[in-house]
DNA sequence: AGTAGATAGTTGCGCCCGCAACTGTCAATG
DNA sequence: CATTGACAGTTGCGGGCGCAACTATCTACT
């Protein structure tokens, strides 16, 4: 990487940039799903799918495996609350924690959702051939450890 | 990836995801750099790379550049000319156009920070062996192709 | 039991950014 | 020449988000 001598920058050979920009296109792609077919935007997107895969938990948690500010998970399950796509209840254990729930309709949107998520996540990489493919996710999961990105990990 | 059944979305393993979290991870690395070390904030860092590395150009070409909208280019253009770390001078052949470059002070801030940022990518893909690192890079350099991010394209 | 500190979640504030509309300039066409 | 449409760049507006501060609750320690 960077051929050239090391007092110069060329931006579209620079990795975070060129990472950047990179998953900013692949979001603005997935987006089509979320946002113009269902109205939502990616923060409520993150929430619906961390709930329909652990059907019930609090916003702390949501907050840890989305790697999203706390005050971004509350807001976006105000919203989908507000939708009826979401029902809190609180924790009679802690009072403190609220227990999140799709409700029926969430759970429906979730279901329509997900194979269209899962095609399209497959045919971002079908540029890519299967050595190639999981070279580059290998590569993902070794810069997501370095990073400690891994697992739940609270950024502020 | 993604050996679940077909109904279930996985946060942690969905690609479009990863990246996304792995590429803000990254530029909340990098920007300990530009931000912390130099008071820019990602706008900005990116105007003066380009900038030293096009001596003098418009701002549209920072914008096509850089993927950035060009109300974005136009704001960090702006507070760069606050700090006097850039110039504009109205190009003779057309009114329209700004021609844009870095002032003494900018060519210094940017000749201090460019070791430092490549020294920063080094570090970050030192996880990687060589081979692993010209896989990924390889793998980016398809997905750029395919959703047609190379060379300069505008997105609004 | 009572107090102090930690934790879950919400909200006011300010900043950044995209959208749309605007100004000013150029090029093409009559 | 005048007019029309395209283009470079700026700005008002609104929305989303992070920070800090807040409330409410739990836990630990005396």
């Amino acid at each position: 990487m960077q051929l050239s001598r090391p007092d110069t920058l060329v931006l579209e050979r620079f990795a975070p940039f060129r990472l950047n920009r990179l998953a900013d296109a692949v979001s603005v792609n997935l987006s089509e799903i979320y946002r113009e077919r269902f109205g939502l935007e990616i923060s409520e997107w993150r929430v619906l799918v961390t709930l329909g895969q652990h059907a019930e938990c609090t916003a702390q948690h949501i907050a840890c495996s989305t790697r999203m500010h706390k005050t971004r998970v509350s807001r976006a399950v105000a919203s989908l609350e507000r939708r009826k796509l979401l029902a809190k209840t609180s924790n009679t254990s802690d009072a403190r924690e609220m227990c999140l729930a799709l409700t029926k309709a969430g759970q429906r949107m979730y279901s329509a959702l997900v194979p269209l998520a899962l095609q399209r996540e497959l045919s971002l990489l079908s540029c890519l051939s299967d050595t190639e493919r999981r070279a580059f996710l290998g590569a993902i999961t070794k810069l997501e450890a370095a990073l400690q990105l891994s697992g739940g990990n609270v950024r502020a």
